[in-house]
DNA sequence: AATGAATGAGGTTTCATTCAT
DNA sequence: AATGAATGAAACCTCATTCAT
């Protein structure tokens, strides 16, 4: 990302070098503009500063956009799909407790989501713009939200099944047991930069406080 | 709300509704101010919208606030104050034990955030606005945040002291026991409209789930 | 008109000079506009144009006009009216003969029309902007043109009655009796600055050549 | 005209087709913009939209001419010559009465230049865009309309030596004689398509009309 | 205390034009 | 001969801010 304005002040750039910027261009528009875009929000984004952070001028912004929306769009919606795919897999064949699985998938959460800037960015341009922008909302609860509820879901009532947990409401709202995630995605994008938080010892919390809490008693 | 703009239209009123009016003028603008800037955002919010909203014109505005800025900050401090003294309160003269506190304050808390527009609202400016207006970060963690926080880790403390919970990080990291509200905050916010959830429910499962995660098992 | 701007200029300006300049304003900028749009057509005129010949900014513009388009709606739509009215009134009460009538009515549109740079500036609009703008068309249709051809149809058919005219079909193609007319100003437009024409010897020999077309034969 | 995108896209289009295109481009061109310009406007017609239409890339457009304005002169002077030769044809040996040639001329100049869009197109673009091109309207001028007027100069002439008409300042104005045919051509420029006009019957109109009001009475 | 006409800086958007391929 | 990605100069338009009244 920062090589490329590099390239750009290079004399003379290898034979092929115009068509593979040409290929790269939207992608790295998209790429600025998020950046952009998360940090000022929508209205106050200028689409010369994307331009600038993209290496291009403005005029080519909208060689590849129709407008400011239509970028805003195609960078807010720039993928958590990856992330969340990697999630899902871990269920795949696993063939352990649940325990076992829910502690894998928080655990996977936090580096995926909480200590991933991008992440964390698309969640703040989603509070953030979401009323003025319902499209982004309903994309992101089709694509994402949804899926990985329903993952949560799945795995709780997994442990419910094989008597390793309590049957309670978690599997209605396993909102509470994302929960803290947000919690710490939120503290990351507002406070941390001030008040630091551990967050390795912070998912350790979380995923002990939520396990015991879903577990059978033994006594009772 | 709505009688507002009647009674400015209305020629000749009497002095002292005058006088009222003259006093209540910066908190209906900041009211209105709140409601605009929470629906838009700071810079995609129009002063002539505010204005019009508040049932006075632009000029008046800047009568009372020095510019766009100062308004937004007064209404974005816009106080939280009260519901947290509430909630502060519940703790003062209790007597009986963690787990009846824990699950006061956590009741108390779904109808004065979740449910609370205004609340929500503060939070999604806070959220979106952070980057832009980090004094305003700053004001929400000393006045807010902070206390907020350490009320859940003094009530966690006790259950510790009282043999009620187990001893873990959780007095470390009251964001977790916080989470699920900030989940439901933020369903709230974006989801709510098209994916209604039970929040009465939702509410019992937080509490049901962290306090089963808190408490010191009888069998071990 | 042009000693608008020297009052601009002027320090001190009466007490009620601003009270005259809010209510002249919308008129003095259509004015400015006129002139504008008619020199280069919609598209190109700028509407820095427009105001620096108004003597405001190009703000002040957009206080009274929604958009370009609103604005040159307004100007385009610049009344006719007054002219066709005087030249209607003509026939009100008017007791001689058919040719005496006809022979007012084409000596009084000469003045109005073609001597009139307003009038030829609307017609050029018109003519130049009329696919873009439908409703422009269809107004000066409706308030103007068929008003106008109704007159000299009227006139024509007084002639018809009396016997002082020939029954030919020019009631059903007054355009043909107004042609010359256009042919004048379209001159006027374009060429009379290279190839200047006499317009009253011109208005004579248009007269006399359509009267004596319309006029029974003696000897018939 | 449609069936030129495909030939485009057809891989290896045989070497005569391809030559044969070549030597067409430019007028293609010119015919595309012609169209663009005269239903738009000089400065609203976009030279994207001139290329698509001829079936090119814009930077095809500038292979053959130098500019947007090199462009739009070579379409305006679009000739309308061929037509107006053919006119002056019509006397070259013609031995009759000059009634009967008049006739001759004016009945020619329907179809050529009321029914012909072309023409009508030219004319748009000459009163919509000459004061910013005079170039374009001396071009006129000279190499038509002064023609035009000569043309029917000399058949008047021919009818007053003959004691057909009478001797009137028409010979100084043909304008006059002209007038008519320019109400019809801006009638279906604007208003034909809302306000249908019988052309061949107007046409009949405009020659009884102007022949009777040329021709000499026999009475006096 | 309040108004609202007016400003002007600044942003989005368009499009003629260029140029490497 | 032709393409089309890229540019950059304008142009439209918005809106925070001012100020005479």
């Amino acid at each position: 990302m920062s090589s490329r304005s590099n390239v750009d002040r290079m004399p003379e750039p290898p034979a092929s070098a115009r068509q593979r910027r040409k290929e790269q261009r939207p992608g790295e528009i998209i790429e600025a503009a998020l950046e952009e875009f998360a940090r000022r929000g929508f209205a106050a984004t200028r689409l010369e500063d994307v331009a600038e952070r993209a290496g291009v001028t403005k005029g080519t912004i909208y060689f590849y956009f129709k407008d400011k929306e239509e970028l805003f769009k195609a960078a807010a919606r720039s993928s958590l799909a990856p992330a969340l795919g990697e999630i899902e897999a871990l269920g795949a064949n696993f063939e352990g407790s649940a325990e076992e699985l829910l502690r894998l998938h928080l655990r996977a959460i936090y580096p995926k989501l909480v200590k991933n800037p991008r992440a964390r960015q698309i969640l703040r341009l989603l509070i953030a713009e979401g009323p003025q922008f319902p499209e982004l909302v309903d994309f992101y609860y089709r694509d994402i939200i949804s899926h990985g509820l329903a993952i949560l879901r799945r795995v709780i009532e997994r442990g419910v099944k094989r008597r390793e947990f309590r049957r309670t409401r978690a599997t209605d709202f396993p909102q509470v047991v994302f929960g803290p995630v947000l919690a710490a995605i939120i503290w990351s994008l507002l406070l941390a930069k001030q008040h630091p938080l551990d967050f390795d010892a912070y998912a350790n919390t979380h995923v002990d406080l939520i396990l015991n809490g879903l577990k059978a008693r033994k006594g009772k």
